[in-house]
DNA sequence: CATGAATGAGCGTTCATTCAT
DNA sequence: TATGAATGAACGCTCATTCAT
């Protein structure tokens, strides 16, 4: 039954994958990339060390996969939410919504994600898959405001900046609960924050 | 000539810790702390390794001052333009463009300070001094928007967060514009910004 | 096999640690602690210098446990010889005789073991389990010139004293041979000691 | 005034090398040669670093100055109180009571030398007037015992090996005296030494 | 002579990666 | 496929020594 066999073995190498990314997005999360070794990556999967090497090419690999496939999901969840509704600014309240409370529940990914976002300083470090996904994310945003603006419910105004400025804005959000600066429900917060935007770029 | 010979002797001290920190800044800001090292400093600061250890006890001593001395100076003349205007709206635009300004001029600090801020993960790592320079900075803006509301200039709202939101919101502007993501002038991005900022919390 | 697996591998770590432990010996014993290298510990017991932080902490790990494992076995070998002699002449005999042998082939572990009782200095650097092997030597002695009296055997005196000063008179001897300041046979030269000393506390 | 000018520098460099010494002693001695730095040194003699090198070349060199300097010494006084007495047993006595006595007030000085004659394993590194004042030393108790022992105040045996031996166990009375094991008075401790000794050598 | 800032070689330790089993 | 022992390059830090003042 090679068919079979084949299958068994894909569904099984990516059940390790996503072992090793868990527990890699765990360990990344709580001591930042250079921190983190290999060795605590392979104990908290429960795997030997060498193991890790069969699935991943090395250490900055397994970063950018975790960090990837962290985003592939958020973008999927997104795009389904935002879909869902219907009008500018019900869309950005999805956008918004959707990512905070993502966030809310994968504490150890936005971790890595909001951290490598920040890093201005060596972007190059971070490779070209992960670049467009980012990118498609404002680009969604870009798409949301623009349409707005032609039914005529968001003032004219640059819908790239905008889209980065709702995509940045929803990110300090996030930081600020991550951080426990904000003991509020979510939804108040995620309230209070499209109350704002509306009225910055609602018409 | 003890007075004069102290003072020289304090001067030159200053001077070569300047200098090393100039470098560290450098440094830091294209590699990151991890992936500096410290001979990469001291060629950049033209200084023997071991001289950097005269004026500072370990690599992440230079981290912290190369961070503390810089949101220092940034906090300084941050206030002082603020000052200098008057009104809420004048007050928080000070704010914001002092800020961009001085990021585009001192762009490797700005680099390790958004960096170092985005670490969500082991904030503790950061020391008491860092925080509470940070601290301050919202504390500033909280107050002017609290001023602002009393004068009914600003429309009643939590001035914390809002305090945070613009605090953010200004970094994510420097943050485009250090990845070159915009090219407008800085007054261009300034003002749409403010405006932007006026729309979400004005009357 | 998990139980020949794990013997097999236990095995396999106990003779890398002696090989380790052997080298650490020469090494510490012809350039004392501080100037030997780890890289020249790793070079003579021919593994890499990653390994040897793989069976041990520390340089100073190393030290210690060539030290006490040394011990350990002098200790061992000391107490069997001298249980299978009766009267106290003839124990101290086999005190001393097996001890000035064990260091004629043991002479790596010897200049260690001398050098650092000689460290009047700092003795908190040794830890404890290494005070402790001691203090079993001397009490050793102590006990056997304690019965020695009892059996008037040995003329009335401070045991604590005695054993401490045999202990370290046979210590003095070794030493000598050691350093090539005496050419006679081991025999002769545990003879002339043992003479003297029980001319010393013999009645 | 060349004779007197001459001579004041003399004197002042001599006093300088002697607060050196006396520094480096303390600091030895409290801290092993390898762990000494001279920065110590040159703060416990208040002097600059630089200072330290206009008088001696090189921190080995003082090392073994402070030794050679403190074994001159102890040698000459001893060679005084002994010539002072007559007759092998006072000769004896006053060998091992003036260096019991000479450690107890000069334990700094004591713990190098006792550590460094330890040192079996690179005597190499001890150089030729090191090596030359203590072979003296047992050739004085050499010749003692020679004389004794044609005096028929001693039984017939190796002087040479008898020399070394009450060299040794001089030294072992004294270390355990410096480790505070021995909380005898000087005189009651360098007495039953000597009783020892004599029975062990004597007619 | 005296100083102490500057130097840079040297070492202990870590950890990503490999490979024999 | 899975393991984990072995590797060795790399880095932070120290400190004996020098030298300009």
């Amino acid at each position: 039954m090679p068919w079979r066999g084949k299958t068994r073995n894909e569904a099984l190498s990516e059940f390790r994958c996503g072992e090793i990314l868990d527990a890699a997005r765990k360990v990344f999360a709580s001591k930042g990339f250079a921190n983190a070794t290999v060795d605590e990556i392979a104990e908290a999967a429960e795997v030997a060390k060498g193991t890790i090497y069969l699935y991943f090419q090395s250490k900055r690999e397994i970063y950018l996969e975790a960090l990837k496939s962290g985003i592939g999901e958020l973008n999927r969840i997104t795009a389904e939410n935002v879909a869902r509704s219907s009008g500018a600014a019900a869309k950005i309240r999805s956008f918004i919504s959707t990512r905070v409370k993502y966030a809310d529940e994968h504490s150890d990914f936005f971790k890595i994600y909001h951290y490598e976002f920040a890093n201005l300083a060596h972007p190059a470090a971070i490779d070209e898959d992960f670049r467009d996904l980012c990118r498609r994310q404002a680009e969604a945003l870009e798409q949301i405001i623009k349409e707005g603006i032609e039914k005529g419910e968001i003032r004219p105004m640059s819908a790239a900046s905008a889209g980065l400025l709702i995509y940045d804005i929803t990110r300090s959000l996030i930081a600020q609960r991550l951080l426990g600066w904000s003991n509020a429900h979510v939804d108040a917060d995620v309230d209070s924050l499209c109350n704002l935007v509306w009225r910055g770029i609602g018409k």
